[in-house]
DNA sequence: GTTACTTTACCTACTAGTAAGTTAAATGCA
DNA sequence: TGCATTTAACTTACTAGTAGGTAAAGTAAC
Protein backbone atom coordinates (compact mmCIF):
# COMPACT_ATOMS: atom_id res chain seq x y z
CA UNK A 1 0.00 0.00 0.00
CA UNK A 2 1.20 3.01 -0.84
CA UNK A 3 0.80 5.40 1.60
CA UNK A 4 3.50 8.92 1.39
CA UNK A 5 2.74 9.59 -2.36
CA UNK A 6 2.49 12.87 -3.98
CA UNK A 7 3.37 16.14 -1.17
CA UNK A 8 2.97 19.03 -2.41
CA UNK A 9 4.81 22.38 -1.15
CA UNK A 10 8.45 23.27 -2.33
CA UNK A 11 10.61 24.63 0.10
CA UNK A 12 11.35 28.26 -0.87
CA UNK A 13 7.20 29.00 -0.96
CA UNK A 14 7.85 31.16 -4.48
CA UNK A 15 11.17 31.92 -4.71
CA UNK A 16 12.24 29.05 -7.62
CA UNK A 17 12.46 30.31 -11.14
CA UNK A 18 9.48 27.69 -12.23
CA UNK A 19 7.41 30.11 -9.67
CA UNK A 20 8.48 32.87 -10.61
CA UNK A 21 7.38 32.53 -14.06
CA UNK A 22 3.68 31.40 -13.39
CA UNK A 23 3.64 34.39 -10.81
CA UNK A 24 5.13 36.42 -14.18
CA UNK A 25 2.19 35.00 -16.54
CA UNK A 26 0.00 35.34 -13.51
CA UNK A 27 0.32 38.96 -12.69
CA UNK A 28 0.05 40.06 -16.50
CA UNK A 29 -3.24 38.16 -16.61
CA UNK A 30 -4.41 39.87 -13.55
CA UNK A 31 -3.46 42.97 -14.95
CA UNK A 32 -5.02 42.52 -18.16
CA UNK A 33 -8.07 41.20 -17.75
CA UNK A 34 -8.63 40.76 -13.63
CA UNK A 35 -8.62 37.73 -10.79
CA UNK A 36 -11.93 36.43 -12.21
CA UNK A 37 -11.12 36.44 -15.71
CA UNK A 38 -7.87 34.46 -15.88
CA UNK A 39 -7.94 30.70 -15.17
CA UNK A 40 -5.01 27.81 -14.12
CA UNK A 41 -5.29 26.84 -17.93
CA UNK A 42 -4.45 30.23 -19.22
CA UNK A 43 -1.39 30.01 -17.38
CA UNK A 44 -0.12 26.84 -17.98
CA UNK A 45 -0.95 27.28 -21.85
CA UNK A 46 1.39 30.37 -21.51
CA UNK A 47 3.89 28.19 -19.94
CA UNK A 48 3.77 24.90 -21.93
CA UNK A 49 2.65 23.08 -18.51
CA UNK A 50 -0.16 21.70 -17.03
CA UNK A 51 -2.27 22.73 -14.93
CA UNK A 52 -1.54 20.08 -11.92
CA UNK A 53 2.18 21.62 -12.60
CA UNK A 54 0.77 25.02 -11.41
CA UNK A 55 -0.75 23.12 -8.49
CA UNK A 56 2.23 21.60 -7.19
CA UNK A 57 3.68 25.29 -6.70
CA UNK A 58 0.38 27.16 -5.76
CA UNK A 59 -1.63 25.05 -4.10
CA UNK A 60 -5.11 26.76 -4.89
CA UNK A 61 -5.89 30.30 -6.92
CA UNK A 62 -6.35 32.06 -3.59
CA UNK A 63 -2.73 31.27 -2.64
CA UNK A 64 -1.17 32.16 -5.99
CA UNK A 65 -3.26 35.59 -5.88
CA UNK A 66 -1.76 36.12 -2.19
CA UNK A 67 1.52 35.81 -3.56
CA UNK A 68 0.74 37.46 -6.25
CA UNK A 69 -0.08 40.75 -4.31
CA UNK A 70 2.64 40.04 -1.74
CA UNK A 71 5.33 40.20 -4.49
CA UNK A 72 4.29 43.20 -6.16
CA UNK A 73 3.56 45.13 -2.88
CA UNK A 74 7.55 43.90 -2.80
CA UNK A 75 8.65 44.93 -5.72
CA UNK A 76 6.39 48.52 -5.32
CA UNK A 77 8.11 49.26 -2.12
CA UNK A 78 11.85 48.80 -4.05
CA UNK A 79 11.02 51.01 -6.54
CA UNK A 80 9.81 53.75 -3.66
CA UNK A 81 13.21 53.35 -1.88
CA UNK A 82 14.89 53.84 -4.85
CA UNK A 83 12.74 57.25 -5.74
CA UNK A 84 13.86 58.15 -2.48
CA UNK A 85 17.40 57.38 -2.51
CA UNK A 86 17.66 59.21 -6.53
CA UNK A 87 15.59 62.30 -6.00
CA UNK A 88 15.27 64.04 -2.55
CA UNK A 89 12.70 66.95 -3.85
CA UNK A 90 9.09 66.27 -3.04
CA UNK A 91 8.32 67.32 -6.57
CA UNK A 92 10.66 65.32 -8.70
CA UNK A 93 9.90 62.16 -6.18
CA UNK A 94 5.27 62.47 -7.14
CA UNK A 95 7.13 62.44 -10.50
CA UNK A 96 8.61 59.24 -10.38
CA UNK A 97 5.98 57.68 -8.80
CA UNK A 98 3.78 58.66 -11.45
CA UNK A 99 6.22 57.41 -13.78
CA UNK A 100 5.87 53.57 -12.15
CA UNK A 101 2.13 53.32 -12.97
CA UNK A 102 2.83 55.34 -16.19
CA UNK A 103 5.34 52.28 -17.06
CA UNK A 104 2.55 49.75 -16.28
CA UNK A 105 0.14 51.44 -18.74
CA UNK A 106 2.21 51.83 -21.31
CA UNK A 107 2.42 47.83 -21.52
CA UNK A 108 -1.40 47.77 -21.93
CA UNK A 109 -2.00 46.94 -18.06
CA UNK A 110 -3.49 48.78 -15.02
CA UNK A 111 -2.37 48.43 -11.56
CA UNK A 112 -2.61 44.84 -10.12
CA UNK A 113 -4.22 46.10 -7.01
CA UNK A 114 -6.31 48.84 -8.98
CA UNK A 115 -7.80 45.69 -10.99
CA UNK A 116 -8.07 43.79 -7.60
CA UNK A 117 -9.63 46.46 -5.59
CA UNK A 118 -12.96 46.32 -8.39
CA UNK A 119 -13.10 42.98 -7.65
CA UNK A 120 -12.88 43.31 -4.09
CA UNK A 121 -16.32 41.41 -3.15
CA UNK A 122 -15.15 38.52 -4.95
CA UNK A 123 -11.74 37.68 -3.22
CA UNK A 124 -10.90 35.48 -0.28
CA UNK A 125 -9.92 37.25 2.64
CA UNK A 126 -6.32 36.72 2.47
CA UNK A 127 -6.23 38.61 -0.96
CA UNK A 128 -8.40 41.42 0.49
CA UNK A 129 -5.92 41.77 3.26
CA UNK A 130 -2.72 42.03 1.38
CA UNK A 131 -4.63 44.13 -0.57
CA UNK A 132 -5.13 46.75 2.19
CA UNK A 133 -1.83 46.98 3.18
CA UNK A 134 -0.38 47.73 -0.54
CA UNK A 135 -2.85 50.82 -0.44
CA UNK A 136 -2.13 51.61 3.09
CA UNK A 137 1.80 51.10 1.70
CA UNK A 138 1.45 53.77 -0.62
CA UNK A 139 -0.67 56.09 1.23
CA UNK A 140 1.89 56.59 3.46
CA UNK A 141 4.70 56.75 1.14
CA UNK A 142 2.18 59.68 -0.68
CA UNK A 143 1.86 61.34 2.59
CA UNK A 144 5.39 61.69 4.25
CA UNK A 145 7.09 62.61 0.62
CA UNK A 146 3.44 65.52 0.80
CA UNK A 147 4.85 66.63 4.52
CA UNK A 148 8.31 66.80 3.37
CA UNK A 149 7.30 69.00 0.28
CA UNK A 150 4.93 71.61 2.07
CA UNK A 151 7.56 71.86 4.86
CA UNK A 152 10.44 73.20 2.42
CA UNK A 153 7.57 74.72 0.37
CA UNK A 154 7.37 73.22 -2.45
CA UNK A 155 3.83 72.51 -2.25
CA UNK A 156 1.03 73.89 -0.98
CA UNK A 157 -1.83 71.77 0.27
CA UNK A 158 -5.35 73.68 1.54
CA UNK A 159 -6.37 69.71 3.25
CA UNK A 160 -4.21 67.34 5.33
CA UNK A 161 -1.22 65.43 3.19
CA UNK A 162 -3.07 62.76 4.25
CA UNK A 163 -6.16 63.05 2.74
CA UNK A 164 -4.33 64.27 -0.67
CA UNK A 165 -2.09 61.40 -0.29
CA UNK A 166 -5.41 59.48 -0.76
CA UNK A 167 -7.01 61.65 -3.05
CA UNK A 168 -3.63 60.87 -5.58
CA UNK A 169 -3.93 57.52 -4.65
CA UNK A 170 -7.68 56.93 -6.01
CA UNK A 171 -7.41 59.72 -8.68
CA UNK A 172 -4.32 58.03 -10.35
CA UNK A 173 -6.08 54.50 -10.25
CA UNK A 174 -9.06 56.15 -11.80
CA UNK A 175 -7.11 57.39 -14.03
CA UNK A 176 -5.34 54.49 -15.46
CA UNK A 177 -8.38 52.59 -15.38
CA UNK A 178 -10.29 55.00 -18.11
CA UNK A 179 -7.15 55.76 -19.56
CA UNK A 180 -6.40 52.15 -20.95
CA UNK A 181 -9.77 51.21 -21.33
CA UNK A 182 -9.96 54.37 -24.19
CA UNK A 183 -6.36 53.08 -25.28
CA UNK A 184 -4.72 56.34 -25.19
CA UNK A 185 -2.41 56.00 -22.03
CA UNK A 186 -1.34 60.36 -22.85
CA UNK A 187 -5.06 60.49 -21.05
CA UNK A 188 -3.11 59.02 -17.44
CA UNK A 189 -0.42 61.76 -18.13
CA UNK A 190 -2.73 64.59 -18.75
CA UNK A 191 -4.57 63.65 -15.55
CA UNK A 192 -1.52 62.94 -13.63
CA UNK A 193 0.35 66.04 -14.50
CA UNK A 194 -3.12 67.94 -13.63
CA UNK A 195 -2.89 66.31 -10.34
CA UNK A 196 0.84 67.52 -9.56
CA UNK A 197 0.19 70.82 -10.96
CA UNK A 198 -2.59 71.39 -8.16
CA UNK A 199 0.24 70.45 -5.56
CA UNK A 200 1.51 73.75 -6.60
CA UNK A 201 4.34 71.73 -8.00
CA UNK A 202 5.49 72.24 -11.69
CA UNK A 203 5.27 69.57 -14.00
CA UNK A 204 8.85 69.08 -14.72
CA UNK A 205 11.51 67.37 -11.90
CA UNK A 206 13.57 70.33 -10.75
CA UNK A 207 11.88 73.35 -11.44
CA UNK A 208 9.88 75.14 -8.64
CA UNK A 209 6.26 77.54 -8.54
CA UNK A 210 8.07 79.90 -6.34
CA UNK A 211 11.84 78.95 -6.00
CA UNK A 212 13.27 79.54 -1.99
CA UNK A 213 16.57 80.05 -4.22
CA UNK A 214 16.72 81.76 -7.39
CA UNK A 215 16.49 79.77 -10.17
CA UNK A 216 19.64 79.26 -12.26
CA UNK A 217 19.19 80.32 -15.57
CA UNK A 218 21.01 77.35 -17.84
CA UNK B 1 -43.40 18.98 -38.70
CA UNK B 2 -43.08 21.74 -36.15
CA UNK B 3 -41.73 24.45 -38.02
CA UNK B 4 -41.83 28.07 -35.61
CA UNK B 5 -40.79 26.04 -32.84
CA UNK B 6 -38.94 28.60 -30.04
CA UNK B 7 -38.33 32.12 -31.24
CA UNK B 8 -36.79 34.56 -28.60
CA UNK B 9 -36.87 38.19 -28.25
CA UNK B 10 -39.40 40.24 -26.50
CA UNK B 11 -41.44 43.11 -28.63
CA UNK B 12 -39.97 45.61 -26.47
CA UNK B 13 -36.43 45.16 -26.15
CA UNK B 14 -36.04 45.19 -22.45
CA UNK B 15 -38.78 47.36 -21.35
CA UNK B 16 -40.88 44.74 -19.72
CA UNK B 17 -41.16 44.22 -15.97
CA UNK B 18 -39.88 40.55 -16.15
CA UNK B 19 -36.67 42.19 -18.18
CA UNK B 20 -36.58 45.07 -16.04
CA UNK B 21 -36.54 42.56 -13.14
CA UNK B 22 -33.21 40.69 -14.61
CA UNK B 23 -31.62 44.15 -14.95
CA UNK B 24 -32.27 45.04 -11.80
CA UNK B 25 -30.38 42.23 -10.37
CA UNK B 26 -27.75 41.74 -13.25
CA UNK B 27 -26.70 45.28 -12.36
CA UNK B 28 -26.73 44.96 -8.76
CA UNK B 29 -24.26 42.15 -9.42
CA UNK B 30 -21.98 43.37 -11.77
CA UNK B 31 -21.69 46.18 -9.55
CA UNK B 32 -20.90 44.44 -6.54
CA UNK B 33 -18.92 41.47 -8.23
CA UNK B 34 -17.85 42.72 -11.60
CA UNK B 35 -19.15 41.02 -15.00
CA UNK B 36 -16.89 38.17 -15.20
CA UNK B 37 -18.37 37.64 -11.34
CA UNK B 38 -21.59 37.06 -11.74
CA UNK B 39 -23.64 33.97 -13.73
CA UNK B 40 -27.22 33.55 -14.92
CA UNK B 41 -27.59 30.42 -12.38
CA UNK B 42 -26.73 34.23 -9.39
CA UNK B 43 -29.29 36.18 -11.34
CA UNK B 44 -32.25 33.05 -11.69
CA UNK B 45 -31.97 32.59 -8.12
CA UNK B 46 -32.19 35.75 -6.74
CA UNK B 47 -35.66 36.25 -9.02
CA UNK B 48 -36.47 32.59 -8.65
CA UNK B 49 -36.90 31.74 -12.18
CA UNK B 50 -34.96 29.67 -14.14
CA UNK B 51 -31.77 30.38 -16.23
CA UNK B 52 -34.12 29.72 -19.56
CA UNK B 53 -36.30 32.31 -18.59
CA UNK B 54 -33.39 34.78 -18.56
CA UNK B 55 -32.43 33.45 -21.92
CA UNK B 56 -35.91 34.44 -23.27
CA UNK B 57 -35.43 38.04 -23.00
CA UNK B 58 -31.63 38.35 -23.06
CA UNK B 59 -30.35 35.85 -25.33
CA UNK B 60 -26.95 35.93 -24.05
CA UNK B 61 -25.05 37.55 -21.37
CA UNK B 62 -24.09 39.74 -24.11
CA UNK B 63 -26.99 41.00 -24.84
CA UNK B 64 -28.03 41.70 -21.35
CA UNK B 65 -24.50 43.08 -20.67
CA UNK B 66 -25.16 45.85 -23.40
CA UNK B 67 -28.79 46.36 -22.43
CA UNK B 68 -27.43 47.29 -19.03
CA UNK B 69 -24.88 49.63 -19.69
CA UNK B 70 -27.40 51.44 -22.27
CA UNK B 71 -30.20 51.87 -19.30
CA UNK B 72 -27.45 52.86 -16.96
CA UNK B 73 -26.60 55.72 -19.12
CA UNK B 74 -30.11 56.82 -19.96
CA UNK B 75 -30.80 57.10 -16.60
CA UNK B 76 -27.90 58.65 -15.86
CA UNK B 77 -28.50 61.09 -18.57
CA UNK B 78 -31.79 62.10 -17.08
CA UNK B 79 -30.10 62.83 -13.80
CA UNK B 80 -27.73 65.04 -15.82
CA UNK B 81 -30.95 67.06 -17.30
CA UNK B 82 -32.46 67.23 -13.99
CA UNK B 83 -29.46 69.16 -11.85
CA UNK B 84 -29.38 71.28 -15.06
CA UNK B 85 -32.99 72.16 -14.29
CA UNK B 86 -32.39 72.13 -10.96
CA UNK B 87 -29.55 73.40 -10.35
CA UNK B 88 -28.00 77.08 -12.09
CA UNK B 89 -24.59 77.13 -10.56
CA UNK B 90 -21.54 75.13 -11.82
CA UNK B 91 -20.48 74.37 -7.59
CA UNK B 92 -23.94 73.29 -7.25
CA UNK B 93 -24.25 71.13 -10.14
CA UNK B 94 -20.85 69.35 -9.45
CA UNK B 95 -21.59 69.10 -5.97
CA UNK B 96 -24.70 67.21 -7.00
CA UNK B 97 -23.13 65.19 -9.64
CA UNK B 98 -20.45 63.65 -7.18
CA UNK B 99 -23.96 63.06 -5.46
CA UNK B 100 -24.90 60.70 -7.71
CA UNK B 101 -22.21 58.42 -7.14
CA UNK B 102 -22.26 58.90 -3.45
CA UNK B 103 -25.81 57.15 -3.57
CA UNK B 104 -24.22 54.67 -5.44
CA UNK B 105 -21.40 53.71 -3.08
CA UNK B 106 -23.42 53.93 0.04
CA UNK B 107 -25.37 51.07 -1.50
CA UNK B 108 -22.03 49.01 -1.02
CA UNK B 109 -21.65 49.45 -5.79
CA UNK B 110 -19.34 50.82 -7.46
CA UNK B 111 -20.40 52.50 -11.30
CA UNK B 112 -21.49 50.28 -13.41
CA UNK B 113 -19.48 51.36 -15.73
CA UNK B 114 -16.32 51.88 -13.90
CA UNK B 115 -16.35 47.93 -12.75
CA UNK B 116 -16.60 47.05 -16.36
CA UNK B 117 -13.72 49.70 -17.52
CA UNK B 118 -11.30 47.15 -14.78
CA UNK B 119 -12.60 44.47 -17.06
CA UNK B 120 -12.80 46.34 -20.28
CA UNK B 121 -10.56 43.42 -22.09
CA UNK B 122 -12.31 40.72 -21.64
CA UNK B 123 -15.92 42.39 -22.75
CA UNK B 124 -17.62 41.79 -26.18
CA UNK B 125 -16.83 45.06 -28.84
CA UNK B 126 -20.67 46.25 -28.05
CA UNK B 127 -20.17 46.56 -24.43
CA UNK B 128 -16.76 48.23 -24.91
CA UNK B 129 -18.67 50.43 -27.35
CA UNK B 130 -21.23 51.31 -25.21
CA UNK B 131 -18.77 52.34 -21.96
CA UNK B 132 -16.79 54.75 -24.57
CA UNK B 133 -20.25 56.37 -24.79
CA UNK B 134 -21.32 56.28 -20.93
CA UNK B 135 -18.00 58.00 -20.16
CA UNK B 136 -17.97 60.21 -23.31
CA UNK B 137 -21.08 61.16 -22.18
CA UNK B 138 -20.06 62.44 -18.72
CA UNK B 139 -17.13 63.91 -20.12
CA UNK B 140 -18.67 66.21 -22.47
CA UNK B 141 -21.60 67.08 -19.49
CA UNK B 142 -18.82 68.04 -17.44
CA UNK B 143 -16.72 69.99 -19.40
CA UNK B 144 -19.81 72.11 -20.62
CA UNK B 145 -20.52 72.74 -16.69
CA UNK B 146 -16.80 73.57 -16.04
CA UNK B 147 -16.75 76.09 -18.81
CA UNK B 148 -20.14 77.96 -17.82
CA UNK B 149 -18.27 78.40 -13.91
CA UNK B 150 -15.22 79.47 -15.32
CA UNK B 151 -17.36 82.28 -17.91
CA UNK B 152 -19.34 82.96 -14.37
CA UNK B 153 -15.89 83.53 -12.36
CA UNK B 154 -17.06 80.74 -9.93
CA UNK B 155 -14.66 78.17 -11.04
CA UNK B 156 -10.93 78.44 -11.68
CA UNK B 157 -8.85 76.12 -13.90
CA UNK B 158 -5.08 76.10 -14.93
CA UNK B 159 -5.96 73.80 -17.68
CA UNK B 160 -8.54 73.24 -20.16
CA UNK B 161 -11.90 72.59 -19.45
CA UNK B 162 -11.83 69.43 -21.30
CA UNK B 163 -8.96 68.23 -19.66
CA UNK B 164 -10.16 68.98 -16.00
CA UNK B 165 -13.51 67.16 -17.23
CA UNK B 166 -11.62 63.98 -17.96
CA UNK B 167 -9.26 64.17 -14.50
CA UNK B 168 -13.08 64.37 -12.42
CA UNK B 169 -14.37 61.63 -14.08
CA UNK B 170 -11.44 59.20 -13.55
CA UNK B 171 -10.28 60.40 -9.88
CA UNK B 172 -13.93 60.09 -8.77
CA UNK B 173 -14.04 56.41 -10.42
CA UNK B 174 -10.70 55.85 -9.08
CA UNK B 175 -12.17 57.43 -5.33
CA UNK B 176 -15.18 54.97 -5.58
CA UNK B 177 -13.06 52.15 -6.23
CA UNK B 178 -10.57 52.66 -3.07
CA UNK B 179 -13.59 53.87 -0.77
CA UNK B 180 -15.83 50.69 -1.36
CA UNK B 181 -12.65 48.30 -0.76
CA UNK B 182 -11.85 49.91 2.56
CA UNK B 183 -15.55 49.76 3.07
CA UNK B 184 -15.19 53.89 4.18
CA UNK B 185 -17.63 55.81 1.80
CA UNK B 186 -16.78 58.69 3.79
CA UNK B 187 -12.98 58.47 2.14
CA UNK B 188 -15.26 59.04 -1.13
CA UNK B 189 -16.62 62.02 0.22
CA UNK B 190 -13.20 63.60 1.33
CA UNK B 191 -11.72 63.01 -2.09
CA UNK B 192 -14.72 64.58 -3.37
CA UNK B 193 -14.87 67.53 -1.80
CA UNK B 194 -10.96 68.02 -2.13
CA UNK B 195 -11.73 67.68 -6.04
CA UNK B 196 -14.30 70.44 -6.06
CA UNK B 197 -11.84 72.67 -3.91
CA UNK B 198 -9.49 72.62 -6.51
CA UNK B 199 -12.00 74.24 -8.97
CA UNK B 200 -12.22 77.00 -6.55
CA UNK B 201 -15.73 75.37 -6.09
CA UNK B 202 -16.44 75.87 -2.06
CA UNK B 203 -17.50 72.43 -0.93
CA UNK B 204 -21.58 73.39 0.34
CA UNK B 205 -23.65 74.36 -2.43
CA UNK B 206 -24.75 78.42 -2.54
CA UNK B 207 -21.52 79.31 -0.69
CA UNK B 208 -18.42 80.45 -2.23
CA UNK B 209 -14.89 81.01 -1.94
CA UNK B 210 -14.90 84.54 -2.04
CA UNK B 211 -18.45 85.75 -2.07
CA UNK B 212 -19.54 88.90 -3.67
CA UNK B 213 -21.85 89.82 -1.20
CA UNK B 214 -20.41 89.87 2.23
CA UNK B 215 -20.85 86.38 4.52
CA UNK B 216 -23.58 86.53 6.92
CA UNK B 217 -21.95 85.46 10.33
CA UNK B 218 -24.12 82.97 12.36
C1' DG C 1 -55.36 29.85 -31.41
C1' DT C 2 -51.87 32.86 -31.41
C1' DT C 3 -48.70 35.58 -28.59
C1' DA C 4 -45.97 36.04 -24.35
C1' DC C 5 -43.72 33.84 -21.24
C1' DT C 6 -41.89 29.96 -18.54
C1' DT C 7 -40.33 25.30 -17.56
C1' DT C 8 -37.99 20.77 -18.02
C1' DA C 9 -34.32 18.63 -19.58
C1' DC C 10 -30.55 18.74 -21.67
C1' DC C 11 -25.61 20.02 -23.98
C1' DT C 12 -20.80 21.18 -24.37
C1' DA C 13 -17.02 23.57 -22.61
C1' DC C 14 -14.56 24.93 -18.95
C1' DT C 15 -13.64 25.73 -13.83
C1' DA C 16 -10.57 24.66 -9.71
C1' DG C 17 -8.73 20.92 -7.78
C1' DT C 18 -6.92 15.88 -6.89
C1' DA C 19 -4.69 11.18 -7.05
C1' DA C 20 -1.25 8.68 -8.55
C1' DG C 21 2.58 7.80 -11.44
C1' DT C 22 7.16 9.48 -13.77
C1' DT C 23 11.73 11.45 -14.14
C1' DA C 24 16.00 13.45 -12.92
C1' DA C 25 18.84 15.28 -9.78
C1' DA C 26 20.45 15.65 -4.97
C1' DT C 27 21.66 13.19 -0.93
C1' DG C 28 22.81 9.50 2.63
C1' DC C 29 25.69 6.14 3.74
C1' DA C 30 28.52 1.47 2.99
C1' DT D 1 33.16 5.53 -5.02
C1' DG D 2 28.89 3.20 -5.86
C1' DC D 3 24.36 2.29 -4.98
C1' DA D 4 19.91 3.24 -2.53
C1' DT D 5 16.87 6.45 -1.30
C1' DT D 6 14.77 10.90 -1.16
C1' DT D 7 12.87 14.66 -3.00
C1' DA D 8 11.73 18.43 -6.33
C1' DA D 9 9.35 18.97 -10.25
C1' DC D 10 6.67 17.58 -13.02
C1' DT D 11 2.70 14.55 -16.10
C1' DT D 12 -1.48 11.84 -17.11
C1' DA D 13 -5.91 11.12 -16.12
C1' DC D 14 -9.41 12.12 -13.61
C1' DT D 15 -13.11 14.46 -10.41
C1' DA D 16 -17.34 17.30 -9.20
C1' DG D 17 -19.23 21.50 -10.15
C1' DT D 18 -20.44 25.47 -12.94
C1' DA D 19 -20.39 28.28 -17.14
C1' DG D 20 -23.30 29.94 -21.01
C1' DG D 21 -26.58 28.23 -24.02
C1' DT D 22 -30.42 25.34 -26.50
C1' DA D 23 -34.74 22.54 -27.90
C1' DA D 24 -39.05 21.60 -27.14
C1' DA D 25 -42.93 21.34 -24.51
C1' DG D 26 -46.23 23.60 -21.30
C1' DT D 27 -49.18 27.40 -19.51
C1' DA D 28 -51.99 31.32 -19.38
C1' DA D 29 -54.37 35.23 -21.19
C1' DC D 30 -56.43 37.81 -24.85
Amino acid sequence: MTRKTTQLRPRQPSATPAASAILDVAEQLVQTRGYNGFSYADVAAQLGVTKASLHYHFASKAVLGRALIERYRTIFDASLARIEQRSALAGARLQHYVELYRAVLCDERICLCGMLAAEHTTLPLPMRQSLTLFFDTNERWLTSVLKAGVRSGALHLRDSANARARLLLGALEGAMLLARSYGQPARFTAAAAQLLADLGASSRPGARRRPTVPARAT
